[in-house]
DNA sequence: CGGGCAGTTGAAAGTTGTCAATAGTAGTGG
DNA sequence: CCACTACTATTGACAACTTTCAACTGCCCG
């Protein structure tokens, strides 16, 4: 598997950090992104206690963010699909403040933030996407603290099963059916639920005929049914 | 009042925007913004459904942001006080995704967005701080992710109280008596509880002689015994 | 001065968490 | 290649925290 591919031939171009950058300034954006050797399952991209130095963009695989509190217990905070970019939330301390760790084999492509800045400074549309990117954070952040602020554990966990969905169809994948790249417990642990709580779910959902699951795989059959649990989702598709 | 206090004059400038700006520039960031008249209480500073035009720096008062689900019930997502930055989650969509709307009686600097963003091209400063306020924004929903699905709900109140304390004090205000700028509905309805839970609960922190509470006025009494409650907190002060 | 909203308090109900036990799965190493 | 082990997932019973419903007080603004 080459690790070299260029943003000019990868896939993932419309989805990700190109699709702000003309094609005639894209040489620039590619020559300061680092591709790094395949992380395996458990590895980390990044910890907490790291100086921030760059933002990463999913190639393949899936990646989890998470904090630790003083406790020690773990929150997780986000999961990264490909095309996706994570580690922005290190830009205003100059280091890392949450851990990012890979759910499986994952490749990803990493962004030096100093350079990245430069480039924005020379290219509008760039800094403009970056702006927004951030700023989609910060809106899905919003709807996650409803989500947990207002959605019971059923709602809940269809929204994060819709999510998922949707983002593997803007990929061109099958938004019916597709495998978590996650554990129960990083579901529950995101959702702030208990893991029995969302087996439960997943065994009620299936009960009721609206999804199909065997382990991580899953077959979402009735999306209308899931999103009535949450009406707010219903237009999303 | 006068409306037209420049950067320059502003007593929030060391916390606010002008922080990235050196003096020899402030002008140009003076240039471009816009103080409009007060905001009354209730007033909305922009709604959802609004062309996102600009970003807003608070002078004066408080603004609470918030949105709305399809079935109409609110989800406050954030206060702001003075020398913070609100309106950011509009960016990618070139529509406010929220609505603003003002606590009290408020004065806001309107920063138009399209003109930072040619600022910012000029001044790398200004486009390093502009991206470091989103990566904070980005942190605190992290820290408020883990609240609300770790914490309960003593630890969510009094974490609050900690956090609208210590903003307090980085304007040099008092850290231990203040004003709550929100009705109790509002930190319920932030926070993820009942009107009733919060209520109980400022009651049982005053009967444990942690706070005086008269209304919106308090004083904390026993920070350690409050930040006892959610031990994260314990070395933000 | 009055009405309506903000705030407080009590009792009952419900959703979700905790504890415990069991089954299934996947990675490891012999 | 298979067995072992540790982790993931599921299910049930019970407990706990928080919500809901209801009533009452007080205050602010019109």
């Amino acid at each position: 598997m080459s690790q070299h591919v260029s943003c000019n031939e990868c896939s993932l171009s419309p989805v990700c950090l190109p699709l702000a950058v003309a094609p005639a300034q894209l040489d620039q954006l590619d020559n300061i992104i680092h591709r790094g050797r395949p992380l395996k399952r458990g590895e980390h991209l990044f910890r907490a206690s790291d100086n921030f130095e760059a933002v990463y963009a999913v190639r393949s695989g899936a990646i989890k963010t998470y904090v630790l509190s003083d406790q020690g217990d773990e929150q997780v905070t986000g999961f990264y699909l490909p095309g996706e970019v994570l580690g922005m939330d290190g830009i205003s301390t100059a280091h890392h403040v949450s851990n990012a760790k890979a759910l499986e084999t994952a490749t990803v492509c990493e962004i030096p933030f100093a350079q990245l800045e430069n480039l924005s400074q020379k290219i509008p549309s760039l800094q403009h996407h970056f702006f927004s990117l951030m700023s989609n954070e910060i809106r899905a952040d919003r709807e996650l603290h409803m989500l947990l602020s207002k959605k019971n554990a059923d709602d809940r966990v269809a929204s994060l099963l819709l999510s998922l969905s949707a983002r593997h169809q803007r990929r061109g994948l099958s938004s019916r059916v597709f495998r978590l790249p996650m554990s129960r417990y990083d579901i529950a642990n995101y959702l702030g639920l208990a893991v029995e709580t969302v087996s439960r779910i997943f065994t009620r959902f299936q009960q009721n005929g609206w999804l199909r699951a065997e382990g991580r795989e899953v077959e979402i059959l009735d999306r209308g049914k899931l999103c009535g649990h949450d009406p707010a989702l219903e237009d999303s598709l």
